[in-house]
DNA sequence: TGTACATCAGTGAACGCGCGTTCACTGATGTAC
DNA sequence: TGTACATCAGTGAACGCGCGTTCACTGATGTAC
């Protein structure tokens, strides 16, 4: 393969995530065509598959761009706080605005469904830690006495805790409250803690 | 139709429900097909729409058994618990250990995809109501002075956090930690509060 | 520079599979006489 | 009780749709002489 194909694929490869990118927010991955991405890319439905082995692999990238959002997100978020507490809900808070958003693509983290390979699942878990390092970073502030295994297994609760409000919270089917209210439970889980 | 008729096929809708059920059971809502099902239920493929008038409405009826049993362990549960405290741990490690003992079941739940139909959505706020009240009973107990709003949201603050605790733990994919830890989590969230 | 040829990137029609739902038909059941 | 007929519950082949992936082909590109 010559330098120029290489380099003819590789961009052919970012038309592609970004059409795939617009496709997600647009319907959510599930909407998301193997037809539709070739046309809105410029290419052939086969050229697909000289870049990406499959489409999950493609949703992959998409998920990575939408992981590298979020770490930006939180990692902005707690910025200026004055506290640790404060710290915390502000990246709570911003894990909400965040999801609420960009429903689609956040919930494309959650609904991409991976061939089994250790090597994806690792990979997931790589982006995950790199989210829960902010946290644990101010709860090692938050709690100076506790030790690292203690800081690293509340760091995983509260974050399982604030997703599951969240998620619940913006699925119109479990609950009929309005998004502010989802913002108020985050701050009064945080504020027992 | 005669009375005859609808006896047989109030029958035929119980033995679908069976059908439906241990299908979840044995690989997920998305395994379960309509011919399957006939065959399991011991009727023709068209059969199944005299009785039922799609397949999600089957399977809500699947999942309203589910909900009945999530019921009873949260209830069970509580059941001898000195504290209301107590209670609360009681009744989150129950949500666990049925997650974890019926994952197909309780993955069913979140995962039936409703046609939108506003009666069906406030079906299930309903069984959710139910399993809030559990907790509802215990956190009034634990806080005689605060007012019923902010029960009622707290409610729903931890029932929503220790679902996702529990939706995360279980997931292969974003954690790699064995089961005990996931109810390690859920004590020290409530330990916390 | 020009010609003949080889390579291979790119194409898109076709494959292959899956599956919910329908509807023209059949034969069992019940009714009328 | 027996016969002719009507009804309608139940059937399952076929419809209709969707869609990821492949592969035999084409034509553009590059190479050799």
């Amino acid at each position: 393969m010559s330098e120029k194909t290489k380099a003819r694929r590789a961009a052919l490869g970012q038309a592609l995530v970004d059409a795939a990118e617009r496709g997600v927010v647009a319907g959510g991955l599930a909407s998301v065509k193997a037809r539709d991405l070739a046309a809105e890319a410029g290419c052939s439905l086969g050229a697909i598959y000289n870049v990406y082995p499959d489409l999950p692999t493609l949703f992959m990238e998409v998920n990575a761009r939408t992981f590298a959002e979020l770490d930006a997100a939180l990692s902005a978020s707690q910025d200026g706080q004055a506290t640790p507490r404060e710290a915390l809900v502000a990246m709570a808070l911003a894990y909400l605005d965040y999801a609420e958003a960009h429903t689609n693509r956040w919930r494309a983290l959650f609904d991409l469904e991976l061939p089994d390979d250790p090597a994806l699942s690792d990979w997931y878990l790589t982006r995950l830690r790199g989210l829960f390092s902010h946290i644990g970073r101010a709860l090692a502030q938050l709690w100076p006495d506790r030790d690292r295994a203690e800081i690293e297994m509340m760091t995983r609760t509260l974050f399982s805790s604030v997703h599951g409000i969240v998620l619940l919270g913006l699925e119109r089917r479990f609950s009929n409250i309005p998004p502010e209210e989802v913002g108020r439970m985050i701050r009064g889980l945080l504020a027992e803690i």
